[in-house]
RNA sequence: UGGGGUGUGGUGUAAUUGGCAACACGACAGUUUCUGGUUCUGUUAUUAGGGGUUCGAUUCCCUUCACCCCAGCCA
């Protein structure tokens, strides 16, 4: 197991819990955790959470944890969503040795359930499910015991055997923990312990035909393991008491291997602007609303990797927004500042226009055979990190700006080119605005402009200031880049919250493809999966399979944009 | 309807367990700057409501309210 968090991980209700336990000595001082996916979808940025703090609170204490699948449920889970799984794990920065399942306790998991039917602690029952269902009753109404209830342990333990061996149809049959109808507590009123099952299994094929329930598999594969603190969310905890029924019952046999685990809960990670449910991600890959669990809409952390998320952000988001009980959701612009904290310290700078504008310098020298002159100019990798030193770039009569970039009729407090103003185009001139051609329905086609050769390199000797420095592209060396922007792929802070179906909020207009943008040469250079920050827009991921395509990461702040947000 | 859990700025998390409510994000106003980025500075809260104990309450007690979870042979 690494141990790639920056920071120290915050003191939380949890860490407090192990001083604690280490104090009394509980658990000899030791300190075991696991991560427990079920290998039937892709990991989000929920899950992110969960590995952080399963994680790193056994770095924290001199610990370990384990990847455990989870996987009771042969009908929804695979291989693929397992091996995707170990991936997203390792890319987020934990290295696991080597996962476990649920599934390599299977054996004795039976021969537990088997004890549990002769010392009359659980039993066969036959009835289907709904009947099951209606005679748990309901809240504040006490439930029915099953006719089976108080057969006797031989009677069941030969089913259950024979439930075992197929002899039996799926649903037909259950294995119930026999604890207390009446009980206050839901969970409590004969919960299935084992379920009829003919389905494949991912790991175990057509070998079993009973299957653990959650509840039944989940505590004791954590005492099989010596997990000391079994860390899940807050929805678990009216089951808390039956994971300690459970092993109370191991304990008092004798069967436990190390000491009792101790379940403790915290709230998920609920972000704005997005869904994290299984449910709802499933249906927006399948009904084809992005492209499929890695589009960089997505809150997978293929999604968020496919868009430019550094592992190493992700990790320090969920450090610092901390541990509590408290249901709570967290702004998307909190995760987006640590990406954006940690790319302008890595990524070095670029050039590229995306919506391009063409200029012309009209005093632009030509040369002997009266092809313009081009210049190379130099330009710094990244301001924020001296060793990335310098590229060159070519500048030459003609280049791109952004069409955002220039603008007949400024409104106030427009500081970029403009009719009659001077601007520094970065690390090459200043230049300054003396016209521009319109087509017939007065859209701007192209500026006139002048260039001052003293201020080669963006000085001016005479000290004299400019308003804004912007960047540009050569257009007769521009690279051909494609750039997909995107949106936040649902425009509600809370999707569902007006009107009850999260998809009346998903904005379909998420991405924009821009296939006509213009870079610098040097863009050539960046590998893929790479990212860049384009100067002045925000930064940008290469492509991990397709050349030249960039995905924006996130933008730069824009004080612009909310000037203008503000006037309206 | 029974049981369980949780309430601290716009958001999330703290507060040496009774002693000046802190940090980050966002927003706003400035500063710096060859990125309207970055940097730096300032502003942004009587701790869900009400009552009580106390010199003193986010913290202890009582009470009211709000929100979340539980009636899968999902996890």
């Amino acid at each position: 197991m690494s141990a790639p968090t920056d920071r120290p991980a915050a003191a939380n209700f949890v860490s407090d819990l192990v001083v604690a336990d280490n104090a009394q000595g509980t658990f000899g001082g030791r300190v075991q955790t696991r991560f427990p996916p079920e290998p039937n979808g892709y990991l989000h940025i929920g899950h992110a959470k969960a590995i952080t703090v399963d994680f790193e609170l056994a770095r924290e204490f001199g610990g370990q944890c384990k990847l455990r699948f989870d996987d009771t449920n042969p009908d929804t889970e695979d291989t693929t969503y397992a091996d995707a799984i170990v991936d997203d794990v390792a890319w987020l920065g934990y290295t696991v040795d080597e996962p476990v399942y649920t599934s390599d306790y299977f054996e004795q998991l039976f021969r537990w359930a088997e004890m549990f039917i002769e010392q009359g602690l659980a039993y066969v029952d036959e009835q289907d499910g709904e009947t099951i269902s209606a005679q748990r009753g309901g809240y504040g109404n006490p439930g029915v015991e099953s006719p089976h209830r108080d057969r006797p342990s031989e009677e069941s333990l030969d089913l259950f055997r024979r439930m075992r061996d197929g002899e039996f149809a799926d649903g037909s049959k259950v294995l119930r923990a026999k604890i207390d109808m009446q009980h206050e507590n839901m969970q409590l009123r004969d919960p299935v312990m084992y379920r009829i099952r003919s389905g494949h299994h991912h790991r175990t094929g057509e070998a079993w035909k009973v299957y653990p329930t959650y509840d039944w598999a989940h505590g004791q594969s954590d005492a099989i393991e010596g997990v000391t603190h079994s860390l899940c969310t807050l929805e678990f905890d009216s089951h808390r008491p039956l994971y300690d029924w459970y092993l109370d019952q191991l304990a008092r046999m004798g069967e436990l291997p190390f000491e009792q685990p101790r379940q403790t809960e915290f709230a998920r990670l609920e972000l704005t602007h997005t869904v994290t449910s299984k449910r709802k991600l499933l249906q927006l890959v399948e009904q084809g609303l992005v492209d499929g669990w890695d589009d960089p809409r997505m809150p997978t952390l293929r999604g968020l990797r496919k868009r430019g998320y550094p592992a190493e952000s992700i990790r320090e988001f969920c450090s610092f927004i901390g541990v509590s009980r408290t249901n709570s959701r967290n702004e998307i612009e909190l995760l987006e500042s640590f990406v954006r904290t940690r790319l302008n310290r890595v990524a070095q700078r670029r050039m590229a226009v995306l919506r391009p504008l063409e200029v012309v310098i009209d005093n632009w020298p030509v040369d002997d055979s009266g092809a313009p002159v081009v210049e190379q100019v130099e330009l710094v990798n990244n301001p924020e990190n001296a060793d990335d030193g310098t590229r060159t770039a070519p500048f030459s009569g003609r280049f791109w700006i952004e069409q955002d970039d220039f603008m007949a009729e400024p409104p106030p407090k427009y500081y970029r080119l403009t009719p009659g103003r001077e601007v520094r185009l970065r690390g090459a001139f200043f230049v300054t605005c003396v016209g521009f051609d319109s087509d017939d329905d007065g859209n701007v086609e192209r500026v006139h402009v002048t260039y001052d050769p003293e201020t080669r390199g963006g000085n001016a000797p005479d000290g004299r200031k400019v308003k804004s420095t912007m960047h540009w592209v050569s257009a007769d060396h521009a690279v051909d880049i494609s750039v997909a922007l995107y949106e936040r792929l649902f425009s509600a802070e809370v999707p569902g919250e007006a009107t009850g179906d999260v998809f009346d909020d998903l904005d379909a207009n998420s991405r924009e493809l821009l296939t006509e943008c213009k870079a610098e040469p040097s863009l050539a250079d960046v590998a893929p999966g790479d990212v860049v920050q384009f100067e002045r827009l925000g930064y940008f991921a290469h492509d991990a399979d397709q050349p030249r395509l960039f995905h924006r990461t996130v933008g730069l702040r824009d004080e612009w944009a909310n000037i203008q947000k503000r006037k309206g």
